[in-house]
DNA sequence: CCATCTTTGTGCACACGTTCACAAACGCAT
DNA sequence: ATGCGTTTGTGAACGTGTGCACAAAGATGG
């Protein structure tokens, strides 16, 4: 897998039933490695309460899924239970850290130590499960020396000779959006070939190279959404009747949106929340 | 939809296909709710550029999807496009704000200002697209009455009050994991509907609530086992042959397992990465 | 050794999501 | 007006994920 830039794809944390990597290769669903990481905090708990053994029913409650889905979910590593008793807890810890990948060293750079840099390098899930902060980088001198978590911060000229030496594959991405692409590229050049995203941002990446999105805003969005639905939500706000409507009334809507040109005719086209339903509609067919 | 306590569910940012809340209801499938946010902030940056219009082609692009998907997703919003010409830049901001629910302002409460509380509160993405910091809140005395991003935090036992008083309907849980549930309790009582967790906790909830979740560990982990699968992923670690043996030599491994009982003896059980492929084997078929 | 009870592992059907491919629609030039 | 090139909107096929329901497997007690 070259590390060349053949085909950039930009695919953030890719989508279920997308083009994905033959992740499938050994026949693990994306789905249900997304999973294993939860079932794995729920089983390490049971083993700190040394429990011996637990039923797919009990564990998939702890895990908040549904129990045949737990079930089906371990089969692709293997039979592991026994029926009639279940699962025992701390062999199934230790399969589910081997297929993870938990029982070697993660060594990870975090680039970009503003507020959630510095946040995520306190963050105590990360020092657990093998992933350890190999070190801190930013681009700005003023932060650069200074200390987060017990780490000094060092220059982002330090990378590549940090990603060689420590054979870093891992970079978390903590920048303002605007140099997240810039980062990303270089961390890609230097030879990481998973990235965690924190900036608002589509990477682009060369293929072979992993991206994961952990964006606020979004989801924020998606909780607004379905706030404004409970909340009853306002059908006919905007258009209404045009937007389905067959026929050429829908080519005249949008020819004249687009006459409107420029964003200083925005609060023509598109009234604030409570205009007449029909404010457009008059426009385009007048009586 | 009555804010009681019916039937808890502990759903956390629902699964494709998943027993769902019809969002579908008027015909949004939530994976499509889902990308509306990284259209929203693509279309934005051309409405600054003062793009007119944009091709599916050129927007999917910029948002790194498929253009039919997006096509699509659009679809169901609307037909909000001209053949031959493309969409309308300003009115399908406009348009996919509305059905966000960005064109009103969302009052967010914050528990929990540590270090990501802290982060988040100064974070930018916030202030943007209708969502204001209504509340910063604790629990810890030391660090009620301080700042942060200008904001005092306020104490727990104002949340009733505050979420009242303004409305507040989002909460955001910074809090450590032991804490999270008890808030995420407290919250749904003060009548706050929408939950979004970044402490590694599955959270349960009344039906009507919903619970997004960010979890970084959970985020690594996946990249680890990718990253993982790129680097030859030695297969043949712990057990092997036993996995997928039929018949009754998989039972009596696990029967040994059990008998191992404690952890002090899992590492008989789990060799630690690399001890012999056989290991176990020798101990359940001895020559 | 047998009967009974519990729990796993999985076949099956269905829902959801993605992608292809193409006709219909539209702008524009002639 | 007519024709041409472009782009949308969507029908259809396919792949993935989920959940039910049940047979098979094992434990346990007599």
């Amino acid at each position: 897998m070259a590390i060349g830039r053949p085909s950039p794809s930009s695919s953030q944390t890719p989508d279920p039933g997308a083009a994905r990597r033959p992740s499938r290769a050994r026949g693990i669903p994306e789905a249900t490695v997304a999973r294993l990481p939860l079932y794995l905090r729920a089983l390490t708990a049971l083993s700190e309460r040394s429990v011996p053994t637990v039923s797919s029913e009990e564990l998939a409650a702890a895990a908040g899924v549904n129990s045949a889905k737990l079930r089906k979910d371990f089969s692709y590593l293997g039979s592991y239970g026994t029926r009639g008793v279940g699962y025992d807890v701390e062999y199934l810890v230790y399969q589910i850290s081997r297929e993870l990948g938990l029982t070697q060293d993660w060594p990870v750079v975090i680039v970009g130590i503003g507020n959630l840099g510095h946040a995520l390098a306190n963050y105590g899930g990360f020092a657990s499960r093998g992933f350890r902060v190999a070190a801190l980088l930013d681009a700005d001198p003023n932060v650069v020396g200074s200390t987060a978590a017990g780490l000094p911060v060092r220059h982002m000229d330090e990378l590549e000779e940090i990603v060689a030496s420590q054979h870093v594959s891992i970079g978390v991405i903590t920048t303002p959006p605007g140099a997240a692409q810039q980062v990303c590229d270089r961390l890609v050049e230097a030879g990481v070939t998973s990235i965690l995203n924190f900036a608002p941002t589509v990477l682009t990446v060369p293929d072979g190279v992993d991206v994961r999105k952990v964006d606020l805003s979004i989801e924020l969005q998606i909780l607004a959404f379905h706030e404004q639905r409970k909340a009853g939500d306002e059908p006919a706000a905007g258009d209404s009747v045009l937007d389905r409507a067959p026929g050429p009334v829908r080519a005249a809507a949008a020819k004249l949106r687009r006459a409107a040109g420029g964003k200083a005719e925005q609060a023509k086209t598109a009234p604030a929340a409570k205009g007449g339903p029909d404010d457009d509609l008059s426009a385009v067919m007048p009586a």
